[in-house]
DNA sequence: AAGTGGTCTAGACCACTAG
DNA sequence: TAGTGGTCTAGACCACTTC
């Protein structure tokens, strides 16, 4: 066996970062460029092996944090394949809504605002942006077997979306970061969500049908992609009279 | 090298289930036993190889995935240790009160009511108990800096935590979940939380210092041990004037 | 120096998918 | 049958901790 330091200067510079971490960078940023679009399979393992210059355990090493964070899933016998935001039980991971008693259900939703605006202070800083470059926002009403449930205020750089219109929204389901991922190449991996109770008031409380005064839920949700770039900023206030938010903290599996 | 078929049946009885997938389960045997107790090394890789006949690297994919659960945690050169729920970063996991602004503090815990009870359906069902089994019902009262924030009412199986007595919560911080693990060998895996936006009232109002119809943020948390076995429920009233609920989904480290 | 976990390799064989 | 990921082994060397 030639010595480990001479092969791994044939594909890496040199480097303290173990190798498996440097496979994942590449992975990332070959997902990133959009060498291998949401639904496509990445190159076999013995042939990321044999480009990248490293064991097969190695890179397996290295698509394994990927599917940890979702950003990859494996399937026997076929390949490795980029996390498609498609209706499914991956569109429930950013979605905690549940009836109270029965059981998960898809969400109609209505998009009753559109327009384009200049970022306030708060939205720009979330989304790190300058503070009055453009933003889209959006308004959506969720419900959920007919019944309004959730007002959705939804904020986004104008830079990210370009061509972004009314008539993108009209898809079926909550997955809004499908057509984030489809139409321009942006993974939502991971969010943020800030959770406070407040009284309704005003329009809000119009779409769901409550009093002024009733208690809702008020979801600041921060939607992040690779190396934490801020995708979507999302102010949702939700009626938890019949609905609550479902959380689990630690891998959701037992042991 | 011998056939591993013989090996494996040397140690473990024939199965389908992946080598490393038995060793986790014995390890979590082990450690649901008091084998090795909070805090203590578990056998150096080596050694578990040898006494389970398996390669190094299938016990490291079994330790691996107890890692991520957090039930173990690694430390280079010293060992592996069951994860203690001490004072320390831990203690923030199942804890996701922070203030709006500034940074995270440690929550000061006042214990207003401990009393014997018989379980009420709800309570039951959740703690899997029978429905008029002995239960022990705890109200907690968390303030950070200084002001009230939430009250707890934590309800837990007596035949879980026998001998358990008012006096045990006088420890600082809102590591009860210590106190499971140090006096009654339960560790706590994961939790279940359900959020909704309710009213203050009555001594709930009077405990947090709002006026009744107040918002507050009502949490139903049941937290789980190994195998899914149901430990504590616990319903809690937050005042999120000046705190709130964070969370993070999908794996909180950035890719 | 001894002992622990951390990284990496090379290769065998199994299980699943597709043509 | 060929190609993919899934499991498992055996062993080398590195990095860190403790004595």
């Amino acid at each position: 066996m030639p010595p480990r330091t001479a092969r791994r200067l044939t594909s890496f510079t040199s480097s303290d970062r173990p190798l498996y971490d440097q496979v994942r960078q590449r992975l990332i940023e070959g997902i990133s460029a959009g060498e291998w679009r949401a639904g496509e399979a990445i190159p076999p393992e013995i042939e990321l092996s044999q480009s990248f210059g490293v064991s097969i355990g190695t890179i397996r090493k290295a698509v394994d944090a990927l599917v940890a964070h979702r950003a990859l899933v494996r399937r026997q016998g076929k390949g490795t394949f980029v996390t498609a935001h498609d209706i499914g039980q991956l569109a429930f991971h950013f979605f905690h809504i549940v009836p109270r008693d029965g059981a998960k259900v898809y969400p109609e939703v209505r998009t009753v605002g559109f327009r384009r605006d200049r970022g306030d202070p708060m939205s720009a800083r979330a989304l790190q942006i300058a503070p009055h470059d453009k933003v889209i926002r959006i308004r959506n009403v969720l419900s959920l077997a007919g019944a309004p449930v959730s007002v959705d205020d939804i904020t986004l750089a104008a830079e990210l979306f370009r061509g972004l219109s009314e008539k993108h929204f009209v898809s079926r389901g909550n997955t809004i970061y499908h057509l984030y991922q489809s139409r321009y190449g942006i993974n939502v991996l991971r969010t943020e969500e800030r959770l406070r109770a407040v009284l309704a008031k005003g329009d809000v409380a119009q779409h769901l049908g409550v009093a002024e005064g009733a208690p809702l839920l008020e979801i600041r949700r921060l939607a992040l992609s690779f190396r934490d770039r801020p995708v979507e900023l999302r102010l949702s206030h939700v009626n938890t009279a019949r609905h609550e938010y479902y959380n689990t903290l630690g891998k959701g599996e037992a042991l």
